[in-house]
DNA sequence: CTGCGTGCAAATGCTTTGCAAAGAC
DNA sequence: GTCTTTGCAAAGCATTTGCACGCAG
């Protein structure tokens, strides 16, 4: 029955810079933007260290996976409540966005049940905007 | 100056079978569930064969690509007025919905322009639904 | 020390592409 | 007959995995 009674898990340079990036930004990212800033702080991350430990991350339920229609994924603190995302369409960064719609339950034929949806705003972020004045 | 005046595209029964595909359907399809009833009318058409001629359908306007998050991209019919998907948990269909929540323009940081989004509803449609009971 | 985590390279899985042969017109 | 389209197999890409070594505990 091994417990994984203790450690289980060992902190490494790579692992502490991948769990940095999130902190720092404070927003969705995905795996080349985990490299990315990953490798400010621990030049030698791979990728394929990066997506393993995305992957335990999520096991261990500190991040969560956050899928956008036609886009690589991102992944974000897990914990929040219920929110959606803002895609900037130039720069392509992942924004969190607060709220939700209200009466999201729109005109569904009979016959079907929603349990659930996904939002996603498109645009021009703040740091983007001037590039198209 | 090539002027592609007349022909230039061939029917062909491949051609034929993945057309109709998208007519008698009446939903957004995958590359793979397209394959599956181009088979009927076909049984050699290839995946590749499939993938082109999506592309073609797309570029010459007769289809759109619709992009859903997390999922293989999906095929519809152009021309048609903004609307949103459904997504069956179950059995992975996709289903047009009409109409669009109102208010969408949800709390969004000063700063970002927001110019379109994107809805999906996760449920059960209506041939899954006894799977369910 | 012990063995988990890492880098590298090979292996996937989906989509695209080169090429010779088949077929549309 | 000419030139597009097809099927097959190889090539691309993003992501995953096997393996031997390095490092955390």
């Amino acid at each position: 029955m091994k417990l994984k009674s203790t450690v289980a898990t060992r902190n490494t340079r790579q692992k502490d810079a991948i769990r940095a990036a999130f902190v720092e930004t404070g927003r969705p990212l995905s795996p080349e933007e985990v490299l990315s800033y990953a490798h400010r702080t621990a030049a030698d991350v791979s990728i394929a260290t990066v997506y393993r430990n995305l992957k335990m991350l999520v096991e261990e339920g500190w991040l969560i996976a956050v899928q956008l229609p036609g886009e690589p994924p991102r992944y974000e603190l897990s914990g929040k409540e219920h929110h959606h995302h803002f895609l900037c369409d130039d720069c392509r960064k992942v924004y969190e966005l607060e709220g939700c719609v209200p009466a999201i339950e729109l005109k569904l034929p009979r016959g079907f049940r929603a349990f659930s949806h996904d939002l996603l705003l498109h645009g021009i972020c703040p740091a983007c905007i001037p590039k198209h004045a």
